[in-house]
DNA sequence: TATGAATGAGCATTCATTCAT
DNA sequence: AATGAATGAATGCTCATTCAT
């Protein structure tokens, strides 16, 4: 019996759970930055990880929990990048500066991860939204605790011409953008991007006019 | 008993083509901006219109007409808005101050058509994308022009602390997450608002925590 | 009281009855020659026609009405135009002959007629395949006809090797077959496409081979 | 009371592709022959097989795909029947009686497939038309071939009184039209048939008159 | 563990037909 | 006599989801 002929094993079946979930969800992330939530479908999904869709149901469950953990695991890895920054024991600009670059390097790494965050997830009614909303008022509160506190130190109030919360806001606004902008930009670094920000955000254009410069440390 | 119930004329049927039309892209608008455009079903467009199916593809063509047509005429709206502030004649701070006023006054008035614009429009791929990027590119260069004669005028360089264009950029991306904020906080004048930006971007933090403060005119 | 501008009456409005009647039936005829009964539109007929849709229900009727009566139309004016070759008086092969012409010549008249009765009508159920049904079953006996009694005078039966109504029903698939071939190929005459079909019945391919040869007259 | 009632696994569920494909070819050829390609609705054909929309989607395609398959299974089955008649070593005569013995099986076999071919197939502009104008190019061809050459060697030219390419679009069509014929009278043999063709073709009414027969072999 | 086979339900689109003027 | 305005009813097609193996 030397007939041992073998079928290519190029691509081995019989994985573990856990990294087949794991290709599924790089795959769904992948597809669902692509499309979007609705127009993307669960064949293309199973397509592009190369499992059965019944695997996917079974591992994952239906698509709206696909999306819900997509969009966990990357909201989880983002929180996870800008936490990494932040060191209680710098000075306020030190650590939005570090925070800034985290966020950066999440965007770089995990585009698509990005793109479902940003772009996806917020246009799809319900829950979703709640989790990147969340997220986004955490980044909010952060920065907005690091500035209020440098304010308020200072004697800053929250008067017409100024709010500490919105800043944050818009600080966030603004970074997300620049984000955006980033990705059709991508021979700029990071850091170089957060010191943009923090020049912005810091000093102002006035000052910036004026010469005056922030740089890290 | 003269029993002068009358057939109740209450919706005309019968309207001008023109009439019509208006009622349909408004109906879409409102529709795509809850669901997004994936998850809008022609049949709920047609139900918030008051119109049978057939007049919207009669009057207004298939869905992704539709679609673009409701993101073009926000598109205009927005953009007259705008324009209505920016008078050549006045002082750079203050076109950039009249030109938020007249944005956030655009979102102020059509949170839906405001919505489509920001969220739904950018997640569907190909022309819509395109139509709202070219917005977006127009509004940044708008604030770029402002920001730059500025800045040149007073021997400000393309540095590594700084750049013309990303500041650009990040104005309007803060600017649109103000707006996002100003939906859950409504009771802030489009004015106050405006001048928190400025402030932030004029002035900025620093300045701000001097008790230097930028005030409109 | 000067201005008598007048708007062009290019296109004559308020026509009497028959002559919109006919425009409608050309129309028609041309529409459902080109996409059959089912893909014809009404739409495109009244374009078509440069009338209303609701002129045509009004003089017309429905769909049905209308293609009815473009089959009756036209098989009324094929009828009439072999008719004109059939003169009782004449020998049988001649009868048949001067048919075959007149069939020719309405072929080459009305094209799209044509095409309604011989390719569109028979894929409709019902009634149309009816009458264009009835309308070939006249044509086949008409030839049957001259055919049986030419052949029966001379002590012809109906033997296995033959049949009348068998050799009919050939003709006529030959004779519209050849129609069909002759709209790709114009440059003959009517009469010469009669003089084939004569020669290939009446003769047979052997005596053409023997230098045999059917001529009119 | 051993009740062996079963759970009836009269029409088995779950079969394999090939069998499904075929199921749904023939569904629709039926269909199609009954109602033509735009009045047959892909959800009769769905019923007629047994199957659920989907799958005909899945395995076969568009509407237009799935008709597109049920011609050219058809054709392509035609063609077979009448090539097994084709000997290249027999007399021309055979050769021709032998390919239209073929013909009528097909027909009588496939009733369906042939009023496809032969009445909707045409009514469809664009490729299906094409498809079958091929397979009727391809059989005028071969009679053609069969004719000029029997004719050439004797010294029949192409003159007024006759063509050989217009007598095989004649043959053709007349082959046809008894079939059609045959339909409704199918208490004749196809060889009778076959038969009848040969001496109207081969030997000519006149000869019939005359007591001349063509007979097989 | 892994999948081919199968479907209910929904969606965009079109068409014949009529009403009000 | 003539038409713009309007719709009910279908039809082609797709998708998330599950079953049987």
């Amino acid at each position: 019996m030397t007939d041992d002929v073998k079928p290519a094993p190029a691509r081995p079946r019989r994985l573990p759970r856990d990294v087949r979930e794991r290709q599924i969800l790089d795959a769904a992330v992948q597809v669902f930055s692509r499309h979007g939530y609705h127009a993307a479908s669960m064949d293309e999904i199973s397509d592009v990880a190369g499992v059965s869709k019944p695997m996917i149901y079974a591992y994952l469950g239906a698509k709206e929990d696909l999306f819900a953990k997509c969009v966990s695991r990357e909201a989880a890895r983002l929180l996870e990048a800008v936490r990494m920054g932040l060191h209680a024991d710098l000075p306020p600009d030190m650590q939005l500066w570090h925070g800034l670059r985290g966020f950066y390097q999440f965007v770089a790494a995990h585009r698509d991860g990005w793109t479902v965050l940003h772009r996806q997830a917020l246009t799809v009614g319900g829950q979703f939204a709640g989790e990147v909303n969340d997220l986004r008022a955490r980044a909010i509160e952060m920065v907005s605790t690091l500035v209020v506190t440098t304010g308020t130190k200072k004697g800053l109030g929250d008067v017409a011409e100024f709010s500490g919360p919105a800043l944050a806001v818009s600080l966030v606004g603004a970074a997300e953008s620049l984000a955006d902008w980033w990705l059709d930009h991508p021979d700029v670094s990071d850091s170089v991007l957060a010191s943009w920000l923090m020049n912005l955000v810091w000093l102002g254009f006035n000052d910036l006019v004026e010469g005056e410069v922030w740089r890290p440390q």
